[in-house]
RNA sequence: GCCCCCAUCGUCUAGUGGCCCAGGAUGCCAGGUUCUCAGCCUGGAGACAGGGGUUCAAAUCCCCUUGGGGGUACCA
């Protein structure tokens, strides 16, 4: 049975590229009929914080992504976080140091970071050098007494190492140019590389995905399997995504977190959809699906070996077609917050008029790409307008008096103003006044909105309703007489 | 510095030796849709990083150069 883990660390936002490995390893599971587990790696003490991983869960809950076992589910392999589970990596350090598989350094991180830059100054590889491996038995034992804080390093074989990646096939790693590396800080708590073998070998992981930036640490994961006794899973590094300034996605970027996205009113399914976007491309060539359309020919050998560069216009391309074809009651109940964080609308949902709401949503849909955009598209609708002086001389010209007055007149003889009623009335009044065109429907779109440009006119005279038409056009008449 | 990975339109990609003087999408430009912005439709410009090989034939295979990215921590 295929196992793969999503293993975040909890020290900010989720962000873009973060999560588009969440979808993959998700996809993964799905299209093999897997388990995909939630793994939260707070080893760093310092930067990891609990706020950050329920957002991190709620925003990936948002995505449309479940697991079936994690901090908030269980499982049969648990604790899912790393920082209850430290008993463990004790005992496995202990057992590693009994058998020789590894040892205890004290040199201090000063000394480390000197003989690094001696290192680097004369050309050799700022690696560790491995002076504790081979301290005698009294000098052990003067450290030992001496009550110094001591890591554990694990011993790394002069060796040459290849693995075959899912994605990247055969890569070669010459061991004897990496030192030996921690496995236990000197504060207790497991070392990244450390927690990761340890957990994916008792949580039975048969694949991990990840990014790219993880690959030449994955010989020193294979050593560790090999010391656990594991045969280490298969490996898949997906390429990296960037930002348009070519450099790495990070947390520093705010504005790509997920909860940022969310919070603009992007759908899931938009967002979801653009990621696997990101380094794959599905057989049909379409570029608009769902992950369900996809999960039976999904093959994680096809996806990009390179770096992709984050897109945001294109995003929100697919975003707007998404917001086209989206359900208009789904859409209408994701707008209220907006507008009423705008005081358009009532924040008593009771007292929302829902039919003018909905004709608003569904006619300024094709104009956004974001639910949040909705609130400059509409004031018209909710505001009274405010003219401007050039518009208000631009209304008094004589034959925009004359349209507005046929125009007047026209709509007195109904009492609706349905899109249809609209678009006949105006081709009374083309006829009455002999203006096509932009003539025609500019004094009135601007009579009618206090701008230029906007949504279809139609629409527009639709939302506002025919008495508050009637009494914007009132308005203007006046200004002859 | 050293190690590793990567390299097709601005961007995301299709392409696994002949179907490719390279296809799609987005973005951009133009025209259309009896108003505008947008949307939609139609059309257009736009790429195999460079140099060597291998081969009857190379975007596709090999080598070098260049460029980009990652790693080189008691971060993950």
């Amino acid at each position: 049975m295929v196992r793969v883990r999503f293993a975040p660390s909890p020290t900010g936002l989720l962000h873009i590229g973060n999560a588009r490995m969440a979808v993959f390893n998700w996809l993964f599971a799905r299209r093999h009929k897997g388990a995909f587990i939630l793994r939260i790696e707070d080893t760093d003490v310092a930067r990891s914080e609990r706020k950050h991983m329920e957002q991190l869960m709620a925003d990936l809950h948002w995505l449309g992504l479940t697991w079936q076992e994690g901090p908030d589910v269980g499982g049969p392999y648990g604790p899912y976080i790393q920082s209850e589970r430290l008993h463990i990596y004790h005992d496995i350090c202990r057992k590693f140091l009994h058998d020789g598989l590894a040892y205890r350094c004290y040199c201090t991180p000063e000394e480390l970071e000197e003989r690094r830059q001696v290192a680097k100054r004369t050309g050799k590889p700022p690696r560790y050098d491995n002076r504790c491996r081979n301290l005698t038995d009294e000098q052990n034992k003067a450290f030992e007494t001496s009550g110094l804080n001591f890591t554990v390093r694990f011993k790394v074989p002069e060796e040459f190492l290849v693995f075959d990646d899912l994605i990247r096939g055969a890569c070669q790693f010459d061991m004897s140019l990496v030192g030996d590396f921690v496995i236990m800080r000197s504060d207790g708590t497991p070392s990244f590389h450390f927690a990761v073998a340890v957990d994916d070998t008792l949580m039975q992981i048969t694949h991990v995905i990840r990014g790219e930036d993880h690959l030449s640490n994955t010989p020193c994961h294979i050593l560790l399997f090999h010391a656990l006794n594991r045969k280490p899973p298969q490996f898949a590094h997906l390429s990296l995504t960037m930002g348009a300034d070519r450099t790495l996605l990070s947390k520093r970027h705010g504005a790509f977190s997920l909860s940022e996205y969310r919070k603009l009113g992007y759908l899931p399914e938009a967002l979801l959809n653009y990621m696997m976007l990101l380094g794959w491309a599905p057989k049909d060539k379409k570029e608009r699906f769902k992950a369900d359309d996809v999960i039976e020919t999904f093959e994680i050998s096809t996806m990009s070996k390179s770096s992709s560069v984050f897109d945001q216009q294109k995003l929100d391309w697919l975003s707007g077609q998404y917001l086209r074809e989206a359900e208009l009651e789904r859409l209408t109940n994701l707008a209220i917050p907006y507008l009423q964080a705008a005081g358009f609308v009532s924040q008593d949902e009771n007292t929302i008029d829902r039919a003018k709401l909905r004709l608003t949503v569904d006619t300024v849909r094709n104009n956004i790409s974001c639910m949040s955009q909705i609130v400059q598209e509409v004031n018209i609708f909710f505001n009274d307008i405010v003219i401007s002086e050039n518009h208000i001389e631009f209304l008094s010209s004589e034959t925009a008096q004359s349209i507005l007055l046929s125009f007047y007149n026209e709509i007195c003889k109904t009492n609706t103003l349905s899109p249809e009623i609209f678009k006949d009335t105006l081709k009374t009044v083309q006829k009455e006044t002999k203006v096509t065109g932009k003539g025609l429907y500019l004094p009135i779109r601007v009579a009618l909105t206090g701008r230029e440009h906007g949504p279809e006119l139609y629409g527009v005279a639709h939302i506002l309703g025919i008495d508050t038409c009637k009494k914007r056009i009132e308005r203007f008449l006046l200004v002859k007489k």
